[in-house]
DNA sequence: GGGTTTTAATTAAACGTTTGTTTAACTTTG
DNA sequence: CAAAGTTAAACAAACGTTTAATTAAAACCC
């Protein structure tokens, strides 16, 4: 686990929330020294590029994520059914938690794999698909899932909805008409919006109807 | 129906390819000249900046898609659940087809509402929400679909599945060991699954069980 | 613990490239 | 011969990064 100091911390959170909103080329590292409020050349001093800063933000970011899952799913009081659902709460609960960072991976993602980030990526992506595969095993074990499911694609319907939805959330606002709640209001419609949606689609897809 | 040149198109598609892998603000001008074999200075000349070049492409590429989805969605012989099928299709293959420019869309609707482009995408996505709109109402009122869906949300989740799955097929292909598969027989492979995940997904969610 | 030295942090200025765009001269086309 | 197309060169601005000088903090020694 790697330490930052809160220098650096403030320099990735600023460059975060740039990245997020205009993407990382579009992003200049005096913006970011600007917005951090810090000189220029702090940022070659403490993380010696524009590159290595974005490696360094997605390895700040991307720590911690997995303990706080597995030990969710190793509850074993819960049913299958019911660890799904925690499940798809935990994942619109962190990408709105991490909305800025998770924007950039979002956007990040689509350039094909190459570099540090992409690797970064990736692992993730195997971590969170092995979780989801063995929960899915598990319910199909105790009978509660029935067996011809493709959790790959699954995972895309999960992660690619929840993308979509929270990483452009500004046109569903625009197309539903609710451009009059505040952002925290809108925040939690959808996120119980969303919440009830993916669990009704997966109940009827993952379980014996 | 605006109306481009040879050479104009010549350019579009080139920065079309450059955009999708390393997004518009990572392209440059220069790239985009070597890579449609024109002098830098004609990609001003025939329209006007780089900002209006990404424009162009959004209009060129943007026309047409709704006739064709509209006349297949007329066809009274068919049930909706065969004409939801049918757009799932529709969908895959015509980001398929696109695969650039789509990825780049799907790039592009993450920085927030803003700008000539933000409109068309903008303006797409209600052509796109109010045919199913049509086509769930449809389906309700010859009682094959359940009344309590939530279109929009349905909406993102066909979106968000394809555009994550297809706009980052090579995670796809490196979690599930695809690699030894050519790029052709991959995206058949792809299509087909995709296609038969969305299909059940949506017979699930949508007819009475 | 006060004085000294070494290390770390911070700064403004400058570096050489690359950026998007324009110019002005030249060639091709109708 | 006028209009459209094409070119290499030049433009100023912005880019990421480095430099060298200065200040602040830490470590050291007697």
């Amino acid at each position: 686990m790697k330490e930052y100091s809160e220098k650096q911390v403030q320099i990735m959170e600023a460059a975060e929330e740039l990245f997020s909103e205009k993407g990382f080329e579009g992003t200049s590292v005096r913006d970011i020294a600007e917005s951090a409020d810090v000189n220029l050349a702090m940022i070659s001093y403490y993380f010696g590029s524009k590159d290595k800063l974005m490696e360094a933000l997605f390895t700040y970011r991307g720590e911690n994520s997995l303990a706080q899952l597995e030990g969710m799913l190793h509850k074993k009081e819960l049913s299958s059914l019911e660890k799904f659902n925690q499940l798809i709460d935990y994942y619109i609960e962190r990408f709105q938690k991490h909305y800025c960072f998770h924007r950039i991976m979002t956007r990040e993602q689509i350039a094909t794999l190459k570099g540090p980030v992409s690797d970064l990526i990736l692992a993730l992506k195997r971590n969170n698909l092995e979780i989801i595969r063995q929960l899915v095993k598990e319910g199909q074990k105790r009978k509660e899932f029935r067996r011809n499911v493709d959790i790959s694609l699954m995972m895309s319907t999960l992660v690619g909805t929840v993308n979509h939805i929270l990483s452009t959330k500004h046109y569903y606002r625009e197309l539903n008409g609710l451009q009059s709640l505040s952002e925290e209001q809108f925040d939690r419609h959808i996120r119980k919006k969303l919440s009830l949606h993916l669990k009704s689609l997966f109940k009827a897809t993952l379980t014996h109807e």
